[in-house]
DNA sequence: ATTTAAACTTACTATTAGTAAGTTATGTAC
DNA sequence: GTACATAACTTACTAATAGTAAGTTTAAAT
């Protein structure tokens, strides 16, 4: 029973890594939510700061972001008409996970 | 010439991440290397321990892992042949990674 | 000698990514 | 106020990747 409960906690902490990592790896979503980390970032300039990236695929990711609630789109009106995506606070927390990556690569092409 | 080099610096960065998160994330490779952590397994065991995973694409993640540098593929004829997979030293060192990775998963399910 | 199992391969279908062109709403130049 | 430009999408289509099903090879077990 016991044995049976730390299989079963094995398995939800392997579910949650293996939904987080594959959403996360879909194709363009972490490097989105990378440029994001300097603050909130108007459509254009993301698809222009991201090289390769089409503007469909970026609508895409961005719904996404948002339906995982990384990322909100506010549509300001003052003083003229601008969408803006920004990220949440748990957005922004993945900053630490970013690192540790980002650590990881170079180690991995330093050796 | 300076901020050149930051951008530059930047960018590298940016790439490494890049590459790393969506390797990572490419559909089954983030649970087969967690399945990995805890030692060597056997093709068959792999394929037992990730409900849902194909043959035919566990063998193609195997080759990708392997190409990474990730894992490494044994082959053993005593007493009895077998083929044994296992993770390299930078595979391990996934380990810190993935536990960001959980940690913020669980902190976000939890909020 | 026949059957069984592990570890693939090959051929095919379905899903997802990527490209190209079109749309709508607002903003700017004349 | 008409013409042109730009931001932010949408739609239709093609290319690439994932997933399914069945077949192959090698070695071992009965």
């Amino acid at each position: 029973m016991l044995e049976n409960n730390k299989q079963k906690d094995c398995q939800n902490i392997c579910n949650d890594f293996h939904s987080t990592i594959e959403f996360l790896g879909k194709r363009w979503i972490g490097i989105i939510i990378y440029s994001l980390f300097k603050g909130p970032k108007r459509y254009h300039e993301i698809l222009e700061n991201i090289p390769g990236i089409s503007d469909r695929l970026l609508t895409e990711r961005l719904r996404d972001l948002e339906k995982e609630g990384l990322i909100v789109k506010r549509i300001l009106t003052t003083p003229k008409r601008k969408v803006e995506y920004e990220l949440t606070q748990s957005g922004k927390k993945l900053e630490d996970v970013f690192l540790t990556i980002v650590t990881w690569t170079q180690a991995k092409n330093d050796s």
